[in-house]
DNA sequence: CGCTTAACGTA
DNA sequence: CGTACGTTAAGCGC
């Protein structure tokens, strides 16, 4: 099994909408579209998963069968059948055209029959070719093809991750699955019933059940038979339901005799035309896959090297096998030391690394050449491993995936790295930004179209150093390497290498260093909050005579609007809002004591909440370590996570208490803070080029004041207060894409007050309304958006006919590219500081990242130096029309080192 | 137990 | 009917 019988020739049968729409399902929307807002993500995972089978079971005649619509002779005989259904998602409707017309660009037959269904022409080809004397392969996901497996019949099933996994079914594999043989199913899955076909089947009955009356009486016949012998109220179900079971037995028993024109010799697989595939697939996009093709055309299918192949358990290996990595060999000493110079000097583009790593410590290598692998244990001071160490300490170009935790292992362990010129994983996510390949496995399967062998954790001997997967993952990123680059536009490129990856070290360097948190403060802090959320939840049940869960917007609603009548707010999906904002609109309208505690009770307990948990995250050393998402934001953003140190509470004073707990460690003399001021504005003006606002941040006056003279046509000087708050919520609200009715919202005043703001805005800084019209234009254009530094993002939804999806799209396209040049700069800046303290020699360490702060540790008398470093790197890291302010402020902790 | 939802903290 | 994140508790379904 598994293994091709050599004297047979291959029929391979697919069920073409049904795995269509399993790829459907398991690829993200979102991430395969065409610039033109075309989806693709149903043809992208059948064409590949197409592909693997190709390879992989090289089948020597091949048809893919489709329904030709929802109509057959069950839903006459049934009206109901399949009658759950709802509509055909139109993202995936408008994809199987395209997947038939790339299927008959590659040569292989679509059959499709009025009045059946594929499954029944599956049923029809596989009993044809079994007496003909093939081996027959089927695909489908649909389980009633169960019922055909045999001999020579086996069904390949995909599992619930998508398609590129198929579940090989042979007799034995279902009688191991089921415990039944395969022409028994349809009886079990009568009983049983099949929601997706809307056949309700005997309540109560499951798999078990069934299976167990099926040894019991033979067949369904048998059973129904034998009906009142059944005790209990499975029993009595049986027997109420009998014509379901009856009906679902006649409509699951596929067809073996349709009438196809079409001889099975016809289907003979013809060779790929790469000419005639590549117009269809440029038209789709689809550049790994055009390789793929081309490739499994020109025969390098593998690209092992030649090495020997790694044998796989055949019985439970799916079909999409990878091609085997090179076996990895051990060196040390000289032959180490040799072999690195040798393939250092042959891969100029960097050697494939990857580390083990246990308990955040190194225990061994993985390197590969594009050739050849090396596995390498390693102990600490083993003169054996000293060219490992030296290689790894030079800047010999290194390849790696995911390689901040690896790094952050190798300084633990008190290795010295150097040389990182590309992060697959890092590079992956500057081409699809809204990322779904987290891991390495991930990018092997998007951009090779392989699966990674798993290796079971449970076998590993740690002590032993010697993980079979380093040498392998070493090798798949290697080759990832060139593909993943190769969809990079030349500014990424340029981003990634001078931005992105010089960033991964000062992160890995950040998450070590943590920051000291004062365990004390926080939990007196914490006892403080709960005990005033406990008095306030007792001042809220007093007021509505009764205790509930203040935490559950589910009670709360049952209090606010069916006990205490308040008018209905915002719906949400379960319900009516209860949020903050719509509290506060209830407490206009219907005051009432209740509300006002239940907002402070809110308050009280989320500052807890976020206190408590900081308090659980501080480490042994007492300090904080965060993770930080190099490729956490789709703008370019970083995230911070484990505990995010990036949404800790400013705002109010009890929150900036919290910020009084951060302080700088024993050894520092204290914190510095160093913040861009207004950089999205000063974005702002340099993409528009807005001579009004360039004028503002050139004059140094106070941005708000001098936009505020402008639209309200008075002195700066005789700006209110007021008319200073209104300018600042629009002028940040322009770059979220802000509509004058959410202008009137925020700042409570009446649309038309909102409009007339809007309009005077424009009128004085006309070139910013152009900006972001044009930003959208052009992004309909390209189907993607640039910052500054030519970061992209794409964005798929901007021409979708739904209007709701379309018009976010439209929102965040305007943001990104001023969120991510603001992301790119104060990464920029983060490099230079970090490489000026080294080149200085300074004892003064940065800690933490807030998106447009920077938080540092200062050593003892560097105050001043560090101020200037600092300054220097941050408000230098990118020329714009505008200057970038840099605010610095320093104190004992992180809120009095705010200024 | 795992998943989704509402709510809310930051820039 | 304002972008980008991460975390939490509640509630639901298995």
């Amino acid at each position: 099994m598994g293994v091709p019988d050599a004297d047979k020739p291959t029929l391979l049968v697919i069920d073409g909408h049904s795995l269509a729409f399993r790829a459907f399902y398991a690829l993200p929307v979102d991430s395969f579209s065409t610039r033109d807002g075309q989806h693709t993500n149903a043809i992208h995972g059948f064409l590949s998963m197409l592909l693997l089978l190709l390879q992989n079971e090289k089948p020597t005649h091949l048809a893919v069968a489709f329904d030709i619509s929802r109509q057959s002779f069950r839903t006459r005989e049934y009206a109901e059948y399949k009658g759950n259904r709802g509509e055909t998602p139109p993202e995936f409707r408008g994809q199987v055209p395209l997947l038939q017309d790339a299927l008959k660009a590659m040569g292989v037959r679509t059959l499709e029959k009025e009045d059946f269904e594929a499954d029944d022409i599956l049923a029809t080809l596989a009993t044809r070719g079994a007496a003909e004397g093939y081996r027959v392969l089927l695909v489908s996901g649909d389980r009633d093809t169960i019922q055909l497996v045999g001999d020579d019949v086996t069904l390949l099933y995909p599992n619930t991750q998508g398609v590129s996994q198929l579940k090989r079914y042979d007799t034995d594999a279902v009688v191991e699955r089921y415990g039944i043989r395969p022409e028994q199913y349809p009886d079990v899955a009568a009983l049983v019933g099949e929601t997706s076909d809307n056949l309700p089947g005997i309540p109560k009955v499951g798999e078990k059940t069934a299976v167990k009356w099926l040894g019991l009486y033979g067949d369904l016949d048998g059973i129904l038979a034998h009906a009142d012998e059944i005790k209990g109220v499975v029993g009595q179900n049986l027997r109420d339901g009998r014509e379901n079971a009856v009906r679902n037995r006649k409509l699951n028993q596929l067809v073996r005799d349709v009438e196809l024109d079409v001889e099975l010799d016809e289907l003979v697989a013809q060779p790929i035309d790469l000419e005639s595939v590549r117009p269809i697939f440029e038209r789709l996009e689809f550049r790994t896959l055009m390789e793929r093709v081309t490739k499994l055309v020109t025969g390098e299918a593998n690209g092992n090297g030649g090495a020997a192949p790694v044998p796989v358990p055949a019985a439970e290996a799916a079909v999409a096998e990878a091609p085997p990595a090179p076996t990895s060999r051990i060196l040390l000493d000289e032959e180490l030391a040799t072999w690195l110079q040798r393939a250092t000097a042959a891969e100029p583009a960097g050697l494939g690394l990857s580390l083990d790593v246990v308990d955040g410590r190194v225990i061994g290598a993985g390197i590969a050449s594009s050739d050849e692998s090396l596995r390498l244990p390693w102990q600490p001071d083993r003169a054996e491993y000293a060219p490992f160490e030296a290689w790894l300490a030079s800047d010999a170009p290194k390849i790696m995936t995911d390689a901040k935790g690896q790094l952050k292992a190798l300084s633990r362990s008190g290795l010295a790295f150097d040389g990182l010129v590309l992060d697959t994983l890092v590079a992956g996510w500057m081409v699809r930004p809204i990322l779904q390949e987290k891991s390495l496995a991930d990018l092997v399967a998007f951009y090779l179209g392989e699966t990674v062998p798993q290796s079971d954790p449970a076998l590993l001997v740690p002590e032993e150093g010697m993980d079979a997967g380093a040498p392998e993952y070493a090798w798949y990123t290697l080759r990832l390497a060139p593909v993943v680059l190769r969809s990079l536009s030349e500014s990424s490129r340029r981003l990634l290498a001078e931005v992105e990856m010089p960033l991964v070290p000062v992160l890995a360097a950040m998450e070590l260093r943590g920051v000291t948190v004062d365990h004390a403060e926080l939990a007196e802090l914490s006892s403080d909050l709960g005990e005033r959320a406990a008095a306030l939840a007792q001042s809220a049940f007093a007021e509505i005579g009764r205790e509930v869960n203040l935490g559950s917007p589910k009670q709360l609603q049952e209090v606010l609007f069916d006990q205490l009548g308040m008018p209905k707010t915002r719906a949400t999906k379960t319900g009516y809002t209860t949020d903050a904002s719509a509290l506060a609109d209830l407490q206009d309208s219907n005051p009432h004591p209740f509300l006002g505690y239940l907002l402070e009770h809110r308050d009280a307990t989320k500052l807890r909440q976020i206190v408590e948990s900081l308090d659980k995250a501080i480490a042994g050393d007492g300090r904080i370590h965060t993770t930080y998402g190099q490729i956490g934001a789709a703008t370019g953003r970083m995230s911070s996570n484990d505990p995010n140190l990036q949404n800790i509470p400013i705002r109010t004073a009890e929150g900036r208490r919290i910020r009084e707990a951060f302080r700088h460690g024993p050894e520092y003399a204290e914190l510095l803070t160093a913040d861009y001021s207004q950089i999205e504005m000063r974005i702002m003006a340099h993409l528009s080029g807005d001579p009004g606002l360039i004028e503002a941040f050139n004059a140094g006056e106070d941005l708000h004041r001098f936009v505020g003279a402008r639209v309200f046509s008075v002195d700066p000087v005789d700006v209110t207060p007021l008319m200073r708050t209104k300018v600042k919520a629009m002028s940040y609200g322009l770059a979220y894409g802000l509509s004058a009715f959410g202008l009137s919202k925020q700042l409570r005043i009446d649309r038309a007050e909102a409009t007339q703001l809007m309009k005077e805005y424009f009128e004085r800084f006309g070139a910013v309304r152009d900006y972001l019209r044009g930003v959208v234009e052009q992004a309909k254009i390209d189907g993607y958006t640039e910052t500054i530094f030519g970061r992209r993002r794409p964005f798929p939804d901007l021409a979708s006919p739904n209007r709701v999806l379309r018009e976010n799209a439209e929102r965040a396209a305007l943001n990104s590219p001023i969120q991510g040049s603001a992301a790119d700069i104060i990464k920029i800046a983060m490099s230079r500081v970090e490489a000026d303290i080294a080149a200085r020699g300074l004892g003064s360490r940065m800690l933490m990242q807030v998106h447009d702060e920077l938080v540092f540790e200062v050593a003892p008398g560097e105050s001043d130096v560090l101020e200037a470093v600092v300054r220097e790197g941050m408000a230098n890291a990118a020329d714009l029309q505008v200057p970038l302010d840099v605010q610095i402020g320093r104190g004992a902790n992180w809120d009095d080192a705010a200024h």
